[in-house]
DNA sequence: TGACGATATACCGGGAGCCGATATAGTGCT
DNA sequence: AGCACTATATCGGCTCCCGGTATATCGTCA
């Protein structure tokens, strides 16, 4: 069931998903610290979407690798990571482009709605 | 250069872009039905993102297999798509979302930025 | 105390997606 | 004729995302 893409993550008409794991980490990074686990759970709470646990270990690693988010010390078995200020200047750049290219779209819609 | 993923797609930080090519050929479509190298320009435009050619007609080949636009006759050599109504209706979907979940993003950032 | 579900991280193999390079050819201008 | 721009198509390669699986700890309830 791999060919999952094709048709849909859920409900949405086999687009990608709207964001990246990696800008749906550093959104759940944004409030506040947290270990895998629980950035699993809040990213299907607030975006509706389950990361795979090869998906959200994966994108942790590659975050880190390039100094948006850090380790923070921990001395049970959780790995709570927090946002660097790199992540978060990244984070607040990606948002506000996300943000006017969907208001771009949406006001074309519109548009297109209004001609047909 | 494949690797360029990692440090950034031109401005943004490292992270993916912010919309798959799929949303943005449908927001580009939504006015207007436009042909390959027209979405490419149109793109390049309003989101600063210069799709390549390859991820550009492979996008266009998945989306007519969704259902999502569909070719409309031509004369000469071009080959234009417009939006069906289930893409325009997954393009309303998926903008949807990614305003909600950008909202999200933001709105955190500053309450974490508050914070420290 | 033993069982069981929830918590928590890690790794792997497969496949989808995005990319630049390259090929091919028509068009328009000078 | 020559050259840049328009236009589509395909290929190889690499990254990324995914589900499945393994492993281990913790809480709790019988």
């Amino acid at each position: 069931m791999a060919n999952d893409r094709e048709q849909g993550n859920g409900a949405l008409g086999g687009l990608g998903r709207y964001a990246g794991p990696g800008t749906l980490i550093l959104s759940s990074l944004a409030d506040s610290e947290k270990h895998g686990y629980a950035l699993t759970m809040d990213i299907a709470e607030f975006a509706g979407v389950r990361l795979a646990p090869g998906t959200l270990y994966e994108a942790l690693a590659r975050l880190e690798r390039q100094g948006l988010i850090e380790p923070v010390a921990s001395t049970d078995r959780r790995r709570p990571y927090r946002l660097t200020a790199q992540g978060a200047e990244a984070l607040r750049t990606q948002l506000a482009e996300q943000r006017r290219v969907a208001d771009i779209g949406l006001r074309r819609l519109e548009l297109g709605a209004r001609l047909s």
